[in-house]
DNA sequence: TTCCAGGGGTAGA
DNA sequence: TCTACCCATGGA
């Protein structure tokens, strides 16, 4: 598969003031990039050579832009943006690069646990994430019994097929709405995107979303304990416990582990044997309710520094 | 041809 | 609660 991984536009044409957001001091661009596999996932065009990504975005209004971000001057971020509002911006880049959830205490932690110094030394802790659950839903149940190379895939024919263009290169889509893909019917929905027996699940989803019957907003209550989270994600079909707790990183919820195929084998590293799904997560239970957060951005000795899977291109 | 990949759903014990 | 089996796809 192929695609520019990168798309520089007649900035000439569609420039507009930068926006700059100042970030928490615990904040790392590059660490948050880099904490799983999700900027290789459409529609994120990420530049690794200058630590930066792009984004295909659909606004609350319909309209398509690019929005990009890179790191500025004195640890701000600096935004760019072909339309929208910049709080509308800003509030889409606050929301995938986790901005506003606090780290302290998970760092101060961290600190003082042998082991997992480099964690906050690194700045680690915050997951790249999608916009809406529901990109993140989809694309979780993506990741499910597949290599990462078919991940990508799927989610290419998914944006491709369904998304809006963007109107300056409209060979560039967003990840389309759940209106976008109830309005297709199943079968021609499977046969486009290729995704399998997952299908049923990535549409019904969506027409259970489009028609009002599931809100995923609902989960970002932070009144609600992380069990009642979990439960609910679980009910999801085609989330289960590693999607579900993959799913709660993404809420900023660090306490579940997303136990999977890398935890195992390194865990079985660690212990020199074959483990079970339940001993990997035994191995991060003395992390209590930070067990999550641990295992994503744990500094296996065999990969030097880390996070959980971020997947080469 | 067979196996399996950043698992999940289900039936049966 | 645990195990076994099946599930579409596509690369090795």
């Amino acid at each position: 598969m192929s695609f520019e991984p990168w798309y520089t536009p007649d900035m000439s044409l569609e420039r507009r003031p930068a926006i700059t957001i100042t970030t928490p001091t615990d904040f790392s661009l590059f660490e948050t990039l880099h904490s799983h596999g999700w900027r290789h996932l459409l529609p994120f065009y990420p530049n690794d050579s200058t630590n930066s990504i792009a984004r295909i975005q659909r606004l609350g209004s319909g309209t398509v832009v690019r929005i990009s971000v890179a790191e500025g001057p004195a640890s701000n971020l600096m935004v760019e943006a072909d339309g929208g509002t910049p709080d509308e911006v800003e509030g889409i880049i606050r929301r995938i690069l986790q901005l506003d959830r606090s780290l302290s205490d998970f760092h101060e932690y961290c600190s003082a646990t042998p082991g997992l110094a480099r964690i906050s030394l690194a700045r680690q802790g915050r997951m790249l994430c999608s916009p809406t659950l529901f990109e993140d839903c989809l694309k979780v149940i993506l990741t499910t019994n597949t290599t990462w190379a078919q991940t990508k895939g799927m989610v290419k024919r998914l944006v491709d097929a369904y998304g809006s263009p963007w109107p300056t290169d409209p060979t560039l889509k967003a990840f389309p709405t759940p209106e976008q893909i109830a309005a297709v019917p199943v079968d021609d929905f499977a046969a486009t995107v290729r995704a399998g027996y997952r299908a049923q699940s990535l549409h019904g989803l969506a027409v259970d979303v489009a028609e009002g019957r599931t809100d995923l907003d609902a989960l970002r209550d932070p009144s609600l304990t992380s069990d009642d989270v979990l439960k609910r994600l679980l009910a999801l079909r085609g989330i289960g416990p590693y999607g579900a707790a993959c799913l709660l990183l993404y809420l900023g919820r660090g306490d579940r582990v997303n136990v999977d195929s890398w935890a195992r084998t390194l865990v079985g590293q660690e212990l020199g044997r074959k483990v079970t799904d339940k001993e990997v997560v035994a191995f991060f239970e003395p992390h209590g309710k930070w067990r999550g957060l641990v295992y994503s951005f744990y500094p296996w000795k065999e990969r030097g520094a880390g996070a959980t899977a971020d997947v080469a291109a």
